[in-house]
DNA sequence: TGCGTATATTCGGAAAAATAAATATAACAT
DNA sequence: ATGTTATATTTATTTTTCCGAATATACGCA
């Protein structure tokens, strides 16, 4: 019961479901999320870990920098794929960050003085 | 944003989940889910409303009583149905209640005193 | 080694949600 | 009408969750 909560639970949040959102077009770098979500490095960060210990995303360390992923498991197939494709996507909100996630993309990938590493 | 929300929100209760898993096996007034729960009529009574504005179940009066299913949408269909088959069913607490509300409808529907109406 | 950057964690306070008892409402029965 | 039953709502209290500033940790580079 604990793990399908854990789940539920993590999704019933209006900037997690925004992360998963983003996520769902292109890996991203947490210093990224913060860029388009304009929100604290704090609030990201621990709004990851939620989604982490949901099982939803999977994170990569990459030098200094950790890229978060969505997680390709069953959750991912049976809800995760639905909920972007049938309910965010008609989101104001989420079509915004959609096109700060382009915008930013574009710059370069990575964070302070834009893509010194790459993405793997 | 805010109709998603609700319904992540509702499914990340364990007493709403509880609901969920017992409505899944038949329709219920509500005093026969108190007794299947073991729990204080207005917190049923207060988890069903939620579950109701959430669109994932509906209630339908029978004189005194207020019978309670699951509304068959697309939540349902993508959601509701993945979460029981694969989540609830493994859960000790559930099995419990499936055998509670097994024993309870054997004594007959309805409440105080057992079958003066019959389920629709 | 020591500095700067990226991320995670801690902390105190504010906001939201859950609880059960008590009360209110609605429908039936006598 | 009056009383009884089923359900919903209110209430006050407790518990949980969220926030962002501040701090800690981890890593790379000079």
């Amino acid at each position: 019961m604990k793990k399908i909560l854990n789940v539920t639970n993590a999704l019933s949040e209006e900037i997690r479901l925004r992360i998963i959102n983003i996520l769902f077009q292109s890996n991203l770098y947490v210093c990224e999320m913060v860029d388009i979500l304009e929100l604290p490095q704090s609030t990201v960060s621990r709004h990851l870990t939620i989604l982490k210990n949901a099982d939803i995303v999977e994170d990569a360390k990459n030098g200094l920098w950790v890229r978060y992923s969505l997680n390709k498991n069953r959750i991912y197939d049976t809800i995760i794929k639905n909920l972007v494709a049938e309910e965010l996507t008609n989101v104001q909100k989420c079509k915004e960050d959609l096109q700060k996630l382009k915008k930013r993309l574009e710059k370069g990938r990575g964070c302070k003085d834009n893509c010194k590493g790459g993405i793997v």
